[in-house]
DNA sequence: TATGAATGAGACTTCATTCAT
DNA sequence: TATGAATGAAGTCTCATTCAT
């Protein structure tokens, strides 16, 4: 698979001060989250934010444009932050069934942590411009990404057997069935636990209901 | 499959002939849905739904209490007509592996056809009021309950193999795959025609990718 | 006394039968009061009135032209009442001391009963019409004219030595003081007995605090 | 006379410079109160209130919640005025007639020069919450005191023969015979000066009408 | 005469954004 | 850079009044 290169969108500033900007956004983003996880975003004020992040009204302004480039650096960053570690894990895979397990597992994880994260995403993305919308999907495109070469390289090995269709549309299963614990913590997590969740989903995901 | 009986939550009107009522709640759905898929629910005002549905403002708040009225009607009316559509199908299901297979595939029929109103249903069913948001959640409930009982069914007839967990599991994955091809319509859309997508959907699921 | 003529201001009707009239327009005045003391006429819509009425909205629009009418009806209604029931007390009067303290003790009796109607009366009257207040206006100038003919006769009697403009003060005084019973009631009511206060306002009135 | 203490009710903002908030509270209530003398509370727009105060509406809510704080505001103020005036006037009485007499012609005088204010006051304290209602009648309840502690120290002096509800019903008689020359405006200001009705009340007031 | 559905002007309030300090 | 007061467009909702039935 080729690596394509997004382009980081730009969110502009009147601050100069790199470091600055980077701490600044850091104590936005992470106020933010905290925020739309309960009200939303149209449910949050920017003064709320600006509260909620440790500084004034005018200074947030300082840092942002508008009130929609708060939600894509928050969006932004939880991608960041998940496909950052999920790279790493997955990446490092040696292309046996055993390891896309593993990974398939190190995945349903990282949902789990980060299940308010992904919820704000998938609800507000569509509040975006059409522009950060598309970069928003293609970071996604990117994680997708990653399971599909895990499970090309299981094909290659001879370890599965699935044609190149069956195998980007089984990456999108694996990702869309780690989201559902997640979008579906009402029914899921009242009924299994997440080992047990990973457990069952692995074996759906390998056998089939026969 | 035993039919949880959910009472119907009111919306006040101040309007009392029920044919009317009915009526005009239907024009108003039919505007508002179709101004909430480009817009999104926050994004549209009441003053555009009323236009929409071809009445006044006034007229728009003699059979409504609040804004958040017209998106539980719509919301209620998406599913009350997929699940009537699915329960109709289903219903008459014989338990066998090939009816199972054409329930599937009519439900992503559905879905396809749906597209847009279950976009709707998941990126604004949290702006609803807690009460309304269980409302809701019991009707999808309801839904996913339909597969669970014809998975049952071929389970009793001795046509698959699967514990009572891995039959409600299964269920909420066929629910979730279906609404997929609507969610990710930038991915999925692109790759394959439905048909390809009920296929290959249809055969990871029922052997796994092995 | 000269006996001004008031001329009835009239509320337009679309209705003919004037027996109608009067039975619609009381049915009116009297769910009209009973929400005023309440909510005020600012806090009060016409549909609760017409509610209170036992009629509908369209058949209350039949018997006023605006809203402010039925505040108009209500004022007038209220002091037909009582300048009614005062002015055929009073006007028995034979003009002796005893027989002016039984008239204000009617008096206050007459407020204590009617204390809402009062406030009524009291904090809406500014929300009518020009016109409308000037016929209140005059309606009350009528009630106190009638304590003034009162005093005067004792004065014409040798009963009591007061100045024209006296009487005319004292009558308003004494107006004044029995409205104070209902709108203070407060202070009023919880300091003492109706009878404890006619009996102490009496003495006041009479001898002054020396 | 026991100085009750009242604790001021807080009106909300989200101004914190309390120099700023007093001025421009003070332009708000000026405002106010001159739109509420001859249009009423309910005749009122908060957009013409922030006009006349010289701001905009979105200023104005940076200083209030909701209208009724305005309504409020206005109330509050126009009695710390005038029980501030009164209460330094009365605070040094030495109990004899003569400065009782002095005390309330000083307090006519007030009623006079904030007529229109005080018919603001009286007509749309009803307007008001409970809890707002409850502190303007302490702080009515406090001027009524004033004059009942001068009586008192009269009493003390020999020089008045009241028992003690007679004291206390006669501050509310001066009380309100004072509002009377304001109230009833349209008759007394007709007939008589104010040196003319401060004249005759007082002699009422004090001998009587024999 | 009686009804009640329809209307729309207009009220209150919020909040993203700016800009002088 | 940081602050926070000021702004006003825009949103939701109410309600007096009308008019066809």
């Amino acid at each position: 698979m080729e690596k394509t290169v997004i382009k980081k969108r730009e969110v502009k500033t009147s601050v100069k001060d790199e470091r600055l900007i980077q701490k600044r956004r850091d104590q936005m983003i992470r106020g933010a989250v905290a925020l739309f996880k309960t009200k939303g975003f149209h449910g949050t004020t920017t003064r709320e934010i600006a509260r909620a992040a440790g500084f004034s009204i005018g200074t947030l302004y300082e840092y942002i444009r508008t009130k929609e480039d708060i939600l894509f650096l928050v969006c932004d960053s939880i991608y960041e932050n998940v496909s950052g570690r999920l790279g790493k894990d997955l990446g490092q895979q040696k292309g046996t069934l055993l390891s896309l397990k593993l990974g398939i597992a190190y995945y349903f994880t990282i949902v789990n942590e980060m299940q308010t994260e992904f919820l704000v995403l998938y609800q507000e993305t569509k509040s975006l411009s059409r522009d950060a919308q598309h970069y928003i999907f293609e970071k996604e495109t990117e994680m997708v990404g990653m399971f599909e070469s895990v499970l090309r390289k299981c094909v290659d090995n001879g370890e599965l057997h699935l044609s190149e269709r069956e195998v980007e549309l089984m990456a999108h299963n694996i990702f869309v069935l780690g989201q559902m614990w997640g979008f579906r913590r009402w029914a899921m997590q009242k009924q299994y636990t997440l080992e047990e969740y990973i457990e069952l989903q692995t074996k759906l995901l390998f056998s089939g209901i026969k």
